[in-house]
RNA sequence: GCGCCUGUAGCUCAGUGGAUAGAGCACCGGCCUCCGGAGCCGGGUGCGGAGGUUCGAUUCCUCUCAGGCGUACCA
């Protein structure tokens, strides 16, 4: 249920109606109709919708566009869409319709009947796969993998509203070359730690959590694992330090609102041979060849400037083979949609993978990446590494612990992913109480607490359905309503175009005529009519910013 | 050097080829005996630059300047 597109497609088929009448009529000479658009003008004054067809037509049809709008509208049967009150033909050659607004009124109660799945598209029946964050789970989360979790997880829920079937999924890290030094700085801290002069690997990782990690190891293990050799001390190691970090990833994860619906291992990948025969399939096809005693994929055949390496000289696959592997997999288990949400120093990446994919016979157009520009995190302006290598990075915990989950997802979200984010933590935190998410739930919190009063007084009132919907005749009222009746072409939009960020936007708009709708007018007051069609209202906001915020992932209040 | 992303108001950012480019923050001045003042109202000649495509360009193309990232037998 769409009501905004209801709508423009009544109008388009109007017009094209006009059109197919004129030319009948030999008033207009065209060969076909162009791809025009009925859009909503964004000056108040050019009426509720604006066709662009007769600019459009203009050279084909060899008229002015103005006189061609004219012939349209001449044509238009009115009677088609009984909301329709005036049309005019306006500035280049638009065509400026003005509808009466009795078509917004069967709003409130569309809202109220669908509830938490007003904004929502009927089932589509297809499946989208979004993997996000897939952090290295050797180290903490960082800025990065928020801003990833946030719009991730966001994007995912807008395609669930969006009709889709929708997954969750995290890959893990957990084979490859940063797991052998992973492995390797795990085993020098517990042998410093049982006080063996061992230097520490030069590019190994140094955070303090590694040392924290195998401080709680040994607390179990005690020194036991100094009686076995190195590599089964490496082997077990590792195995106890993914599972700790795993499972606080998930913790955390958990606690900025997202689960997944998989945890997929990258060593399973290598464990079943998958990558091994998917390199092979890549042979067969011609794509692979040896130099240097390593396999190369001709990457270059796919646009890329050089060819990548697949399996290195000593053996081990690369990443890149890895990731091969998985997204094949992905689409082997069905998905029509496959999106993954990288950071932009992976954008190299992009079109490999998308070629690889093609290579294997899959359409990667059925591939999206959304590539999210790096987080640079500041603290008091001074500028803060994020390397995991250094340790000096702030968490996941302390962004959660500091400014909040609701005013950080919110942020992260807010913005496009294209956007390169510089991100204060001493700021986040000094304005935490101007944060935008908060300006969107004090909406939602005022609206309930006019329902509370209007409860304690007794206050009874037509929910949905009702005569009294049309006294809503403020200009205010009626922007309010449009509003509301645009939320779900927002969330296709924010569907189609992969831009969760718009929801964001989309609640703090309503949330600001909400506002300043409440200061200008009184919904509870002396007359019954006009106090119940305002309530009608108010519920229908309420419901559409507890609505938005969902999908943000942020919660709806009903009290600060 | 080459590739990807980004340059919009003092700052942070919106803006699916449309008509007069918008919010928030900051700054100044107003607004509650009234449903929550975490609010509202008012105050603004900004699309990095130059070409091009188009009836129309912040949006698309080319060049250019500036910043970020990448350009490993790392991930």
């Amino acid at each position: 249920m769409n009501p905004i597109e209801e709508i423009k497609s009544a109008l388009r088929s109007m017009i094209i109606s006009a059109l197919n009448q004129a030319r009948a009529e030999q008033a207009l000479v065209f060969d076909s109709i162009p791809d025009f658009v009925i859009e909503v003008p964004r000056e108040k004054g050019h009426g509720d919708f604006a066709c662009n067809a007769a600019m459009l037509m203009a050279k084909s049809a060899r008229r002015a566009p103005r006189e061609i709008a004219q012939i349209i509208v001449d044509h238009l049967d009115r009677q088609a869409l009984s909301h329709l009150d005036q049309v005019a033909v306006a500035g280049a050659g638009f065509i400026n319709m003005y509808l009466r607004s009795d078509w917004l009124y069967k709003i409130p109660a569309l809202v109220m009947r669908m509830k938490e799945a007003y904004g929502s598209a009927p089932r589509n029946g297809k499946r989208v796969q979004v993997e996000f964050v897939s952090a290295n789970p050797t180290g903490n989360l960082h800025m990065g993998n928020a801003r990833g979790g946030a719009i991730g997880d966001t994007l995912a829920n807008v395609l669930h509203y969006a009709g889709y079937d929708v997954e969750r999924e995290f890959y893990i890290n957990d084979a490859g070359n940063q797991i052998e030094i992973f492995a390797e700085s795990l085993e020098a801290r517990y042998l410093q730690l049982s006080g063996q002069n061992v230097t520490f690997p030069e590019n190994g990782y140094a955070g303090q959590d590694v040392v924290d990690t195998v401080k709680s190891i040994r607390a179990r293990e005690g020194d036991s694992l100094l009686q076995v050799d190195s590599r089964e001390r490496q082997q077990r190691l590792v195995a106890m330090a993914l599972e700790e970090k795993l499972a606080y990833i998930r913790h955390t994860l958990e606690s900025f609102g997202i689960s997944y619906d998989l945890w997929y291992s990258e060593k399973t990948l290598h464990e079943s041979g998958q990558v091994k025969a998917v390199i092979e399939e890549l042979r067969q096809k011609g794509y692979i060849y040896e130099k240097d005693g390593a396999q190369w994929f001709r990457t270059t055949l796919l646009g890329d400037e050089k060819d990548e390496v697949v399996i290195r000289a000593n053996g081990l696959p690369t990443y890149f083979a890895a990731d091969i592997a998985y997204h094949k997999d992905k689409f082997e288990r069905g998905f029509d949609w496959v999106i993954d949400v990288w950071g932009a120093d992976h954008h190299g990446h992009v079109a490999r993978m998308k070629g690889a994919m093609a290579a294997l016979g899959y359409d990667p157009a059925q591939l999206d990446v959304i590539l999210m520009q790096l987080v640079r995190l500041y603290r008091g302006g001074q500028i803060v590494r994020m390397s995991k290598r250094t340790g000096t990075t702030v968490s996941l915990d302390e962004l959660i612990e500091e400014v909040g989950r609701d005013a950080a997802r919110f942020s992260f979200v807010m913005r496009n992913p294209d956007s390169h984010l510089d991100f204060d933590m001493e700021l986040a935190k000094q304005q935490s109480l101007e944060n935008p998410v908060y300006y969107v739930q004090y909406a939602h919190a005022r609206i309930c607490s006019i329902f509370r009063q209007a409860g304690a007084a007794g206050v009874k009132w037509d929910q949905g359905e009702t005569p009294d919907i049309a006294v809503l005749n403020q200009a205010e009222e009626i922007v309010i309503l449009r509003k509301i009746a645009e939320f779900p072409m927002e969330v296709e939009v924010a569907a189609k175009t992969l831009a969760p960020h718009r929801i964001a936007r989309y609640s703090l708009d309503l949330a600001a005529l909400f506002h300043s709708y409440y200061n200008h007018y009184r919904v509870l007051q002396e007359n019954a009519a006009l106090q119940t069609a305002r309530l009608n209202l108010m519920k229908a906001i309420q419901i559409v910013i507890a609505n938005a915020l969902s999908i943000i992932g942020v919660t709806a209040p009903e009290h600060m």
